[in-house]
DNA sequence: GCTGAATGTGTTATGAGATAACATCACGAA
DNA sequence: TTCGTGATGTTATCTCATAACACATTCAGC
C-alpha cells in the first residue's frame, strides 16, 4: 500500500507457520463446500494474507510468480472473484484494493465494514452493524439487499499521533 | 447507466421547472458558502440532477457541450470532485459512478448509504445510520473517522418483479 | 485602477484498473 | 471412455482517472 507519512506502520500479515496453518483453513472450508482450491487462487490467497493490508490488484499480478515472473491480469483478477465469492476476501472500491477477509470466526451475517487511513493505507475490518438493519431499512423501499460494504475512511492512531 | 434487463424503469431525474430551481438552490448554498459555482461545475451538476440516476464520468464527459462536443476528462473530474467536496453530488466507488446527493434537509451528521439494484443500476439514498455510532466503533480501535459510504447491492422493487 | 496570490480552466499525454474473447486444459459424472 | 462443466492461459482492448503545465479569472490590499 502507498504511504504518504514517514513514519512507521506495522501491516502484521502472516508468514511461516501462521501462514500455512490459514492456507490449510482455507483449503478445508473450500473442500467442505466442494469448491477447488487451484493453484492461482491458493497463490493469490497467500499474498493477501502475508500483506495483512489491502493489496492493489496490479501489485498482485507483479508478485504472482514465485521466480519474479508476473502474473497476466485475468489470471488474478479470476482468483480475487473466487476468493470474494467465498467470503476469504473483500475488494474496497474506494481504493481499489483487495484484502484477505479477517474472519470473525462464528458470527451472524453481517456487513463488511471497513476502517481506511487515508495517510498510510493500514486498514482494518470491524465487525459492522447487522445486515439485518440494512436490510430493514432497504426493504421499506422496496429493496432487496444481497451483500452490502462500509468503507469509513480517516486517520489510524500511529498517523494520527504522528500528524 | 447500463440496463442489464429488459423491463421499464423510471428514472426520475430532474427537468424543467424542478431543475432550474434546484440549480438555483444549489447555486444560492454555494454563494452563502464563499464558494463559486462556475459554468462547467453547474453543468456537471446539471447534467447529474437530470439523470436521477449514478451516471459514469465518461457520460458525462460525453454529454458535457450543449451541442455535442465532449469535455476533456479532467473538466468534468474536477466538477466532480468540487460537487463531492460540498456535498453536492457523491461518488459510488462500487460502481465508478456519481450521483446527486439526494438532500436530507435539516439532517444531522450521516454517513451516506446507497441502495444499487444489481439489474436497472438505479439507486435510493437512505439515510444510513448515524455516524456516530460508526467513529465509536472506530475510536475503540483508534481510527479517528473523516467519511463514510455505505453500498449495498440487491435488486430493485422493480426488477424483483420482473424478474 | 494596479498588482499579486489564489483558484479555476484548457489541453496534452499517460498511468492505473479491469474485462472481452477465445483456445486449451483438468476434472467429475454418466 | 466420453461428455459437459468449470478453470486456466493468452492476446488485445476497454474504461477510469490523474499528472503536468500554460493560461485565465477573481478578489483583496494597496
Amino acid at each position: 500500500m502507498s504511504s504518504t507519512c514517514d513514519h512507521d506502520h506495522d501491516p502484521s500479515g502472516l508468514n511461516g507457520a501462521a501462514l500455512t496453518r490459514a492456507l490449510e483453513g482455507a483449503e478445508a472450508r473450500m473442500a467442505a463446500a466442494g469448491e477447488r482450491m487451484t493453484p492461482p487462487r491458493r497463490r493469490v490467497l497467500s499474498l493477501l494474507l502475508q500483506t495483512g493490508e489491502p493489496v492493489k490488484a496490479y501489485d498482485l499480478i507483479a508478485r504472482f510468480g514465485e521466480d519474479g515472473q508476473a502474473a497476466k491480469p485475468p489470471t488474478v483478477y479470476r482468483a480475487l472473484e473466487f476468493l470474494e465469492r467465498q467470503g476469504m476476501a473483500h475488494r474496497i472500491a474506494s481504493i481499489s484494493a483487495y484484502v484477505a477477509c479477517a474472519g470473525h470466526e462464528g458470527e451472524t451475517t453481517h456487513a463488511a465494514a471497513f476502517l481506511i487511513c487515508d495517510c498510510c493505507g493500514s486498514t482494518r475490518e470491524i465487525s459492522g452493524p447487522d445486515q439485518g438493519v440494512i436490510d430493514a431499512a432497504a426493504a421499506a423501499v422496496g429493496y432487496a439487499i444481497a451483500r452490502t460494504t462500509i468503507e469509513a475512511h480517516g486517520l489510524c492512531a500511529a498517523c494520527r499521533e504522528a500528524a
